[in-house]
DNA sequence: TTGTAAACCTATTAGTAAATAAGTAAATTA
DNA sequence: TAATTTACTTATTTACTAATAGGTTTACAA
């Protein structure tokens, strides 16, 4: 099946909002790569914000269709997967979209935040179950309460693809180690 | 002392870059507030990286006199300081720069690039110390090898200070608390 | 008193941003 | 087959953007 034009700009688009930043990036570097011009993308997306939110959407699908397929694996290959899924982030020299959005927070409309704030929930419940899980079938070493725990994972992952733009690739893997190392067993 | 305008530019350009991020602040975002026309910046900054060039030296000069007073004080008060300094950061609805610039950085100059390296450097190297005392003294646990430590104590704060712009408030509180658990005899 | 440099301002430019109006070709539906 | 809708293009607008050239004021120095 052809990708259509729409799944295109949705694509190109999260692809320099998480490399540049959603302030960095304009109409024309998406008609361009894909030879469309600059209304075309206007068409499909009257604004900005509209793309952005259709952006959000699409990670919520897309984390969806993960979190499914995961649902059977158990807790110590799922939190690998998800490691493992950041790391590819990081080699892409992007980042990933809730960071890339929190830093540009207030140039975001209402409905967009909105939209992140839902996704960021998703991300952080289906870490804290996965956590429980992982307590309860003893794979996992208690740490704190089990939100406290899943924030941590979440924000040494976030903040190392970020992080590691800055110093060196080693520490992407330092810390992904070491998160794996504290919570396992 | 009354504060120069330059002074009063960089200070200004600091909030904007933290607040709002570096794409999405212009030279009149400086100009109105302090009375000033736009050719007045520029005489101060030619260019806008050579604005985002002066604050990364200015958090320099702030973080050398913070590191000297705090060399008399035992690690984990030293600790403590650094952690309630960035929970200011995050009331304030700022992040702090080294993630701020982090989402922008490819649209940064080579020696921006290099004065936040620098910097980022710096603030590792300085908790890396704090960790190994902590551990001699025998206030702090053990967990890794302490640059790792660093890292983690430093991606957990970041992250914080962007995610709870995203989610609630309390979280960046519930990882404050963890992290000096977490090391803390 | 004259010179000069610092710290501005006025005015302008070239470029780019997001957004829109109006038109067109092709496909779909009635 | 006629009407309508989809997916665009062409062309333009409005509103910045960073940046610069050149002029003015003030203060201090020779």
């Amino acid at each position: 099946m052809a990708t259509s034009t729409r799944e295109k700009i949705i694509q190109l688009g999260d692809d320099l909002l998480r490399r540049q930043g959603f302030n960095a990036f304009s109409y024309s570097d998406i008609s361009k790569p894909l030879q469309i011009k600059n209304a075309a993308v206007h068409y499909h997306f009257p604004s900005k914000q509209d793309l952005a939110f259709a952006i959000v959407q699409w990670h919520k699908d897309i984390f969806d269709r993960f979190s499914q397929k995961m649902a059977t694996k158990e807790p110590k290959d799922r939190l690998k997967t998800f490691l493992n899924f950041y790391h590819s982030i990081h080699l892409s020299e992007k980042v990933d979209i809730i960071s890339a959005f929190a830093t540009d927070w207030y140039s975001l409309g209402p409905n967009v935040q909105t939209e992140v704030q839902e996704f960021t929930e998703l991300v952080i419940e289906w870490l804290t179950e996965l956590i429980q899980e992982g307590l309860d079938l003893g794979q996992f070493r208690k740490i704190q309460n089990t939100r406290t725990t899943a924030l941590r994972v979440l924000s040494s992952i976030f903040a190392s693809t970020q992080l590691v733009r800055i110093t060196s690739d080693q520490d992407f893997t330092r810390v992904k180690n070491s998160i794996l190392e504290e919570l396992l067993n």
